[in-house]
DNA sequence: ACCTGAACACCGTTCAAGT
DNA sequence: ACCTGAACACCGTTCAAGT
């Protein structure tokens, strides 16, 4: 009943009811990485939220761990369209770069498992979609850091090298804070505190 | 027969024994973790490699989580004293930090499935034991950087945070290169040139 | 083309006994 | 004090059917 499409219209009707399952299982699944992590995408618990059996995301996901690479998928193509668009919206990188990375922190601290699925996850196997949809935000954030470089707030090293290891301490920090290992060493708001002094000292480098 | 214990002298036998076969477990679950990862390490394998039933690591952790938390204290006191031993090696703090961040990146990409255990996985529910022995090689790892400042070899910014910042970033690479998101980006041996970068730009913070 | 129900192997954990 | 064997609930995955 409750699951039920009334929108009915030409004969891809199968196939969009179809379409429409495969993304209802992509949402429960990230519903449930946010509420209790990996350890509860059990594909029991996805279904049961799509209302289908057990066993029916096998007819859309060859395994569980395909229908986890199709919500990493999905999550890197919306980092992909949010960097973009700081792009788009400020006359200078430096302002992009700056809302890029809040807009990434925040995405990494408010989406623990999912972040992880991303950037951490060694069970993943990335399959050419995947691969293409990380490569394309990586991409997108490096264009922001070499725009940087051009406006002279970054150093100019070389600029992969530079986005990478940007990239690496962000995703350090990140993901030291979502595991706890932070507050081992420290008592501040870790990851704002690491990024800046970063930028602190990226900017105090000598041409 | 291949797991008896010849040595027995004294009433402590049997504390003795059983201390044995706990360390065994422990050493047991680190060799599953290098050779499969999380995921090979059941109970059930480790109890069969010690020669045990199933269920007898019971009788010495309380459950699955117990058990990692203890390879994970015992690596982490290898690299406390690890970084010790360079510090006592060295007479430039230098040369104590480049050798104890190659031997920590060494340790990380060699046993994946261990460094992250200690460093980035969220199930593992830090004990006092566990939380002092992190916090232990941090702290040796703090007082390299600090010695480092005072040389002049890294700028001298607060330096639990230049600290911080040099931790996050060496495990945002380890940990990128480990889950093969680095491939994605670069086709160098990532973690070195990363590392390099990082301290070739510190090298240069004006003062 | 998509879904269901039964079944299988595997796992963490518990419990009642055994020495 | 330590260990064992049986049992339980849960999970990913497969398979034979159903519409």
């Amino acid at each position: 009943m409750e699951g039920s499409v009334d929108i009915v219209n030409e004969e891809r009707t199968y196939e969009t009811m179809a379409e429409s399952t495969k993304e209802q299982l992509i949402t429960a699944a990230a519903h449930l990485l946010d509420g209790g992590g990996q350890a509860a995408v059990t594909l029991r618990a996805v279904a049961e939220l799509v209302n289908v059996s057990h066993n029916a995301p096998y007819r859309h996901f060859r395994d569980r761990s395909a229908l986890l690479a199709a919500v990493a998928e999905r999550d890197f193509r919306y980092l992909r369209r949010k960097f973009d668009e700081q792009l788009d919206r400020y006359e200078r990188a430096e302002f992009a770069l700056q809302q890029s990375i809040a807009l990434f922190v925040d995405y990494g601290l408010s989406h623990n498992a999912r972040y992880r699925l991303l950037f951490s996850d060694p069970d993943l196997q990335p399959e050419e979609g995947l691969k293409q949809a990380a490569l394309s935000s990586f991409q997108s954030f490096h264009l922001i850091v070499s725009k940087c470089q051009h406006e002279g707030v970054l150093p100019s090293a070389d600029s992969v090298g530079l986005t990478g290891l940007i990239y690496a301490a962000l995703h350090g920090a990140i993901d030291l804070d979502i595991g706890g290992r932070a507050s081992d060493a420290k008592g501040l708001s870790s990851v704002d505190a690491t990024v800046s002094l970063l930028f602190s000292l990226l900017g105090k480098v000598r041409a």
